[in-house]
DNA sequence: CTAACCTCCGTACCTGACTACGGAGTCAAG
DNA sequence: CTTGACTCCGTAGTCAGGTACGGAGGTTAG
């Protein structure tokens, strides 16, 4: 039983704050595991999976609710209706996908730009969008 | 002049909310156009790409606060620190961009097992990660 | 020239996602 | 068997990012 984690080990291993866990014990995103009585809640190595899972997602712009949805797929699998799902949160993916690879490219764009026209000051190359 | 927009049709033009861009220029993230004695601010085309980026750039889970610094970014162009700058936010969106492809693998996956598992009621593989 | 609709501006309120607080109970190292 | 750190639980506060409201004044189609 390599784990048995108290809430406090559990926020630790996964860089959030022991608030952070009961808030998601609140709102149903984390199970609370029975407490025996008199003494305190201990979590497994699946506890740790699926909190690391929220924090991942949560950098990636999905909120707590749709990540709700997004680990109901990985616990349900298989089964036609739940396909659909799967798919219709694909297509959320790759839209995201494709947006950070434009914003990517745009980035290099620019540092690439900044090695080419390096000649005093500042360069006013395609101030198009500067504004302000 | 084709683009001499009120901020309603900016707004519209957008998918926000008038009160969404009216907050965005409180916080110094959209400039306010001159209001002409008595009348009422025109946009123009550049304000509206500015805010269409801010859109973009927020469903991909930047905070209003890392959006002003790309824009900033994009507003500069050339000049070595700002070079180092764009290299940090490309990190940024380089991290982002693996953990999105992680969870499309994850997702395909999953769809995949549906595909292939059909066979009655719920199929039981691997809920290693159910919960709850 | 007027009715219907818009803009302007300030202020108040709301939701999501935490974060802090505090008192009582638990646990473990010495 | 105590002491210091941790857990439990409820409730309140915070911060980002809007959203709603309302009255006064602009604008435009008919």
């Amino acid at each position: 039983m390599a784990s048995a984690l108290t809430i406090g080990g559990l926020a630790l291993a996964a860089y959030v704050h022991v608030e952070t866990v009961r808030y998601y014990q609140r709102v149903g995103l984390m199970r609370e595991p029975e407490r025996p009585l008199g003494g305190v809640r201990r979590y497994e190595r699946q506890d740790l999976a699926r909190l690391q899972f929220i924090r991942r997602a949560k950098t990636m712009g999905f909120t707590l609710e749709e990540i709700a949805g997004l680990l109901q797929l990985r616990g349900k699998r298989a089964c036609a209706q739940t396909r659909r799902l799967t798919e219709l949160k694909l297509l959320d993916v790759r839209r995201k996908l494709e947006e950070l690879q434009r914003l990517e490219a745009e980035l290099v764009q620019l540092a690439d730009d900044c090695v080419h026209a390096p000649r005093g000051g500042h360069c006013p190359t395609l101030e198009l969008l500067r504004q302000q």
